[in-house]
RNA sequence: GGAGGCGUCGCCUAGUCCGGUCUAUGGCGCCCGCCUGCUAAGCGGGUUUGGGGCUACAACCCCAUCGAGGGUUCAAAUCCCUCCGCCUCCGCCA
């Protein structure tokens, strides 16, 4: 949710920032004139709430006909006070919902336009040549399959499509991969968490996975619960309806969960191997800061992430992503993307968004500071979502014969293991 | 899943049976001041959060807030209903 004031004080802003979102500004019309006819209500219910109870008051002292005309006016009231509070919470209900529909806005800093208006910022390292080295190389698909590392056709058979198994190597992989990842989060002051997947309504709404974003949720049948698609929401969640202490920011977590995701509108993208599936392990990091601090707090996320990526040893670049892709809660969001030799180019491993004060407003999460209490601004970025980072490892350090380096320091992760060798041609 | 108990402004707590004087008691903690070689103790004052009005986004006034939401009533922390959470016991289970 945006700040309530800027709305009131500074409908253009709004306007415009809509605008570069490529939505329509009829919402901010709406909102506007809501907020005046809630505060409105809010009058009328209050000067009538106060009447009643200073007439109320006299009740209890007041005697014979007084107290019969006394009781016959706070009734007339009593009804006043219950039509005037039911036409407030209209007023407050329309206003909420025109709120709560509009987005985070846009960072002026953040590239304008859809998906593909993203600014490239970065390239790291140089996406190996196997033309040059004399070998084709084999897609991750392959690859698992020779290290019996990926079981896709099981995947299917027991959970459907986008589902797999991760076996031998593919396992100790992913465990290994989970510890580097916390490793790095708990020396860089860190808090290591285990998230929940299942999280009631408030949670998603909060984190804005149920605006545009709902269809790609997962609801369980017959409970008033979701499958998170990333631990963010319940990271979110965590501290909603506190105040913490302004002394004590920024909260840094690292949390391991796993995610889910109905991948709904995405039918016949990526249906080979792992790159999109529908239920994957992540550490992503969460950070509560003041507002102030976000900014910064949002740069040190990415750095974070590009020194996962590093010790990967992959070749990646950052994109600054446009506004259009941004989703609900992010003012800029940085995404890291691992060149896929198979597929001759860069796919997003990791993406790190500043959601300033948006989903701390609707979570209520404030700080405590010595001028008062504030919502404070959150942040969230990928340290290492499981599957994405298999692939972009396997196809990058893949050898002729099929063979597969593991990356320094990962090694001491997987029993000092230094190379995956194939088990089956 | 079954039975019972509980949820009060940071923490603890009075109040709930028998609705109005609750503008919610007291203690601890914290903040400001006084006093005192320093500290502690003592003394005085302050200390939920959100919203509205008016404004300098001050002061002030008002409304809401006793887990959440409804209901009864002129009036609800107090009575009724639903939900949420915690605790104890039983059952089941990793």
């Amino acid at each position: 949710m945006i700040d309530p004031r800027i709305l009131r004080d500074d409908p253009d802003r709004v306007r415009a920032a809509q605008a570069k979102r490529g939505l329509s500004d009829e919402v901010v019309d709406r909102a506007l004139s809501a907020d005046a006819a809630r505060r409105a209500a809010i009058s009328t219910f209050e000067s009538r709430r106060a009447e009643q109870k200073q007439l109320g008051k006299q009740i209890p002292q007041a005697q014979g006909d007084e107290k019969t005309e006394l009781l016959a006016r706070t009734k007339a009231l009593a009804a006043e006070v219950k039509e005037a509070e039911a036409a407030q919470a209209v007023a407050e209900e329309e206003w909420q919902a025109a709120l709560m529909s509009m987005p985070n806005l846009a960072a002026p800093e953040a590239p304008e336009g859809g998906e593909d208006d993203f600014v490239v910022l970065e390239e790291v390292g140089t996406p190996r040549d196997f033309a040059a080295e004399g070998f084709e190389p084999r897609d991750h698909v392959e690859l698992g399959r020779m290290l019996g590392a990926i079981d896709l056709e099981r995947g299917a058979k027991v959970s459907g499509s986008r589902f797999y198994f991760l076996t031998g190597v593919g396992a100790q992989l992913e465990l290994a991969l989970v510890n580097l990842a916390m490793e790095q989060a708990r020396e860089a002051g860190f808090t290591q968490v285990v998230a929940p997947s299942l999280v009631r309504p408030r949670a998603m709404e909060g984190t804005g996975f149920l605006g545009q974003a709902a269809d790609d949720v997962y609801r369980i049948e017959g409970e008033d619960l979701y499958l998170v698609g990333t631990s963010e929401v319940p990271m979110a969640a965590y501290h909603s309806d506190e105040i913490l202490d302004g002394a004590s920011l920024p909260l840094r977590y690292a949390a391991f969960s796993p995610c889910f995701r109905k991948e709904a509108g995405s039918h016949g993208k990526d249906t080979k191997g792992i790159i999109r599936v529908h239920w994957f392990d992540k550490v992503e990091m969460f950070v509560y800061s003041t507002l102030e601090e976000s900014y910064a707090e949002h740069e040190r996320l990415l750095a974070w992430e590009k020194q996962f990526l590093d010790k990967l040893e992959l070749s990646y670049r950052v994109i600054d992503v446009a506004t259009g892709d941004l989703g609900l809660s992010a003012i800029r969001k940085f995404d890291c993307e691992a060149w896929i030799p198979t597929q001759g180019k860069y796919r997003e491993l990791t993406s790190t968004s500043n959601c300033t004060e948006f989903q701390s407003r609707r979570l209520d999460i404030r700080g405590r500071f010595e001028d008062g209490t504030r919502p404070l601004a959150t942040l969230n970025g990928t340290l290492c979502a499981i599957p994405r980072t298999i692939v972009a490892i396997l196809e990058t350090h893949q050898q002729a014969d099929g063979s597969v380096r593991v990356p320094k320091a990962l090694q001491p992760h997987m029993g000092g293991l230094e190379v995956l060798a194939p088990v089956q041609p």
